[in-house]
DNA sequence: TAGATTGTTAATCGATTAACAATC
DNA sequence: TAGATTGTTAATCGATTAACAATC
């Protein structure tokens, strides 16, 4: 008895590690370079062995969501490309919200790589008044006393948080009020928010933290090969 | 025989999981606050229900590297944000390598909150004519072609990667050469370095697909309280 | 002392890896 | 067919949580 079930044929949800979602979004990008090489197939092993990964991973993660393979010889590149595009949810483009319109956000809102692989920033929000009113390129920019109703008309689903720590909280309940179901947190803050909603941390200055603490046990590295 | 051996009395490193040092990141954050707002002391229940941890993990993690709490009270606050910061090497500042002053570069550039916690932008290389020569405040860019004589000179360890995918193995190896032992890589593509050097990955694009992933299987959320 | 909380060991849980029959 | 690689189950590994004696 072959079980091919996406998803738990039964209905069951079936809970996916998170490591396993953000290894399969690195195996996309890894495939779209892979395609545009004109590579046909590619292997578990293969795959594996780019990002210093045992090959059972790779199938394991796959696994999860069906039967992709083809014995003997591996998984066809565009096909497999299309169905880590179809599980992500990446079939259509999303439209996102960004919050604060500062170094950060502004750098985000020029950010090709962003907008390219199908995350639109479609509004933004800040509490500036001499911010508010204009428009970063082709994206308004609203008081975020307009949170809820902006995105509540625009059924916007996913947004940036990249404001200082002290009104992150304050913002997320509006973005949470206003039907958002994941926030990518820039904000050095932990958000409490309802189950169900996703948040997504990116603490700058714990990641640097993180790079000092091995840093700090570790030789201080050979010169170079002289200069 | 009670057991305080910091870092193995015998002399053995202990390893410690990555994730015991983004959480001692997280509770020195929390510690900053509280000192801040006057408390004394905390427990480990207390410091962990913050974070929806369990109390035992958060002793866990300090006992990593040796006792710090007091029976029937906790942790002292001062005391062990002394001993967090020890740990994680923020005694003294970081002297920090940025390269590429594009778009995120300018922003990191201009971040506050990067600077003042004792991670010091030092210098920063680009590839741009235009770029190179001039100031960005007091920091000085560089052609990326001096990354190894720089770096060797001032003896930088930590280098943040701003720069698109296309060139950024190239770079690393130079930074590598240069003796840096820690890269906080911005650019969507999986670096090769030696053993030894520490490579912390934001790619942005990854991190939105997740959130879309959660997104794409979640209900679209209630409307919000009313309007 | 009585109450509280640590530091630490043992039990549990979840994720990674090994192994192999199925099959291209 | 012979060789290769998948999909999947079982074994291993590591991290989290429970439990509790030690002790402030």
């Amino acid at each position: 008895m072959a079980g091919a079930r996406e998803a738990g044929a039964a209905g069951r949800p079936a809970r996916i590690p998170e490591r396993t979602v953000t290894r399969l979004s690195i195996y996309l990008r890894c495939l779209e370079e892979l395609e545009a090489d004109g590579v046909r197939a590619i292997s578990s092993k293969q795959l594996a062995e780019r990002f210093g990964l045992h090959s059972a991973q790779v199938r394991k993660d796959l696994a999860y969501f069906g039967q992709f393979g083809v014995r003997g010889l591996g998984y066809y590149t565009a096909e497999l490309k299309h169905t880590l595009e179809r599980i992500l949810g990446l079939k259509h483009d999303w439209h996102v919200a960004l919050v604060g319109v500062g170094n950060l956000g502004s750098a985000l809102l020029a950010y090709p790589g962003f907008q390219r692989r199908g995350f639109r920033l479609a509004v933004a929000f800040d509490k500036d008044p001499e911010k508010v009113g204009r428009r970063h390129g082709r994206i308004p920019v609203y008081p975020v006393e307009k949170i809820v109703p902006v995105l509540t008309r625009r059924k916007i689903r996913i947004a940036v948080l990249a404001i200082p720590a002290a009104g992150a909280q304050a913002v997320a309940d509006q973005l949470v009020a206003a039907g958002v179901n994941a926030i990518l947190n820039f904000a050095p803050t932990q958000l409490t928010v309802a189950r169900g909603v996703k948040v997504q941390n990116v603490d700058l200055s714990v990641l640097l933290k993180s790079l000092a603490f091995h840093t700090n046990r570790t030789e201080p590295a050979r010169p170079g090969p002289s200069e």
